[in-house]
DNA sequence: TTGTAAGCGTTATCAA
DNA sequence: TTGATAACGCTTACAA
């Protein structure tokens, strides 16, 4: 297979110079006579520009990378849908890097950065450690963090807020009559799982209630193991009468154990989960659950940093994603058919599966 | 901000030619002594390869690209999931494109090989056009094709057997002893929608099962489509004891409606969807589902593109995912709490959101 | 308006 | 073992 058409090409075919070639394919003033030469050797060779030597001339590559925890996380690819077309409509193409959840690959691809592959790079790490800071502020190329960074750390960064979004469930719960209200948590070494807790913790306090350790369960973030937890906790607190789980996932598991012992969701036991995936709509009874805005954070996180890829130099900005209880079954009333209060529809016409 | 430093830089400080730098930079031959002043000013100097000028001089990007329909389809998600650590480990960065299901857009990717940015495309059309077949027989970058291309066609090629598909789980159906089974489909003008809807005439033909118009609802692959295309049939059509749905979200639909309408699910009616993704294990009770083989179609042409990318030459490979029935509550017996048949398990651990 | 030539940061050839 | 030098394919002064 023959190489492919270059500039030299063109030029040699048109009898032009390179330079003329350059002229033309940029639009730069240039005599009608040459123009018609070159588009039509450019036509014939099926030219196409090359990519690779446009940016090592211009220093840009048009592309840009998002690094994600894990591809297979729903929270994630929330953020994806929403990074990817605000990228592609502003020119830029999208490298997607899955850190696997292992700091050292993400340390790994900020240090990538000086390959000078990509034009700038939006993060979500799981945490930030010192590490991550100071690649941080070494790094040549913008950078946006999705997450949490120390106050003052040089970068624009877009946060989520669950203490927030644990206590807008909470009061809801509360404002339904809920006095025995229990946490089903994940692990709390982990940041989601820490913050969760406390906010918990918090948001009864401020209403009044008790805290009962007893109303506590760690399990963690995955279905099984919420309702495994749910179990031990039925078997403690058979009076309990909310369930504010700390994700999805850990919600489903909930909902798999109060039906086999024979509780009705919401009547005898109310269930609130978070992340808002497309599991909670789906689900039955579905599912109310504490969006932390996802969508929004990646779309926010995109166009922060198209912003300085465009505009140049500014102070690192902050934007926070308020929360929002998307109210469904497993805590509105009664379990709805088609049409019903929460039943979602038209809502999310975008997860449809053709292939 | 200074400009990052090049071998230029370094073999200045080294006191030594760039010739030099780039022997030790890439384990060449070398003077022990020269070795250590280049490798000591490189690391004083923060220095990281250019990959632009590597990928120029090399004419290799370590790029691959993967274009597929819609970043939220569930389908290509899980196409996506796989892909992705193929490419990893084998040293390749992935370059996500999503084409909304505009064939233009397609068009383009295919067009914008030309900018070599990739060493390679995984391509996940809707249908291919003679405009796909042209661009593709004109590639000089290796193409692999998930889905259906015309025979001699020479790309690799990697696709689903949907038609063997909807016959396992009409033989299921009708094992059960189900003999009133409807086809609830998606849009006749779809690929899917018409190799699904055929399909389903030929598995009841082999049955020795008479073809009954009634038993045909169309409506749209979305949950609410199928709710309504659902309520219509069951209006029509009373006695049916079972729904083939032509994928999971229609089946959504239908779990929706029949609960609604007070049918009992599997008892009255069984219900089948297609796709077999994330939400079959959610819902309740839960969906017995056909899997496509989305996954393994993903990881079979990252394979075939790496198998091409270092092998060299060599004629098309073409291979097909045979389908898989993943039986669950929605057709297997009762609906069961957590630990029983279907209930998913310790399946699907990935989906972990922790986020 | 056009061509010559330098340069983007590498790798690789060829003499020394 | 090393350095000077020519590519890779493009953009852009600078001269003509």
């Amino acid at each position: 297979m023959a190489d492919g058409p270059t500039i030299n090409t063109i030029a040699e075919r048109a009898g032009v110079s390179i330079a003329s070639v350059s002229r033309v394919l940029n639009g730069l003033p240039t005599r009608q006579e040459t123009v018609r030469k070159v588009m039509a050797a450019a036509d014939e060779l099926g030219y196409v520009r090359n990519a690779v030597a446009r940016s090592l001339k211009s220093r840009r590559t048009h592309q840009v990378a998002f690094a994600m925890a894990d591809v297979g996380n729903p929270a994630y690819l929330a953020m994806l849908r929403q990074i990817q077309p605000v990228l592609k409509a502003a020119g830029y193409r999208l490298v997607l890097h899955s850190t696997d959840a292992v700091v050292a690959d993400e340390i790994d691809v900020l240090h990538s950065l000086g390959e000078r592959y990509v034009d700038g790079l939006i993060m979500s790490p799981l945490r930030v450690t010192e590490a991550h800071l100071q690649m941080l502020a070494a790094a040549r190329t913008p950078v946006v963090i999705i997450g949490q960074v120390p106050d003052g750390t040089r970068v624009d960064n877009v946060r989520a807020d669950s203490r927030t979004g644990v206590r807008l469930a909470i009061d809801h719960l509360y404002a339904l009559g809920r006095r025995r209200i229990a946490m089903v948590n994940g692990p709390l070494d982990t940041v989601p799982g820490a913050a969760r807790g406390a906010a918990y913790r918090e948001a009864l306090q401020d209403l009044g209630l008790p805290y009962d350790e007893n109303l506590v369960q760690i399990g963690d973030f995955y279905r099984a193991e919420g309702g495994r937890a749910v179990a031990e906790l039925l078997a403690r607190v058979p009076d309990v009468d909310a369930l504010m789980c700390a994700n999805d996932l850990i919600a489903l598991g909930a909902l798999d154990v109060l039906r086999a012992a024979g509780r009705r969701v919401p009547q005898d036991v109310a269930v609130v989960g978070m992340d808002d995936t497309d599991l909670a709509a789906a689900s039955w009874p579905s599912l109310t659950s504490v969006s932390l805005g996802s969508a929004e954070r990646g779309k926010a996180a995109a166009e922060l940093l198209l912003e300085r890829l465009q505009g140049g130099d500014r102070e690192p900005r902050r934007v926070t994603v308020p929360p929002e209880l998307v109210i469904r079954a497993s805590t509105a009333g009664e379990p709805v058919g088609p049409g019903g209060p929460g039943a979602g529809y038209g809502q999310r016409t975008d997860e449809g599966g053709k292939a």
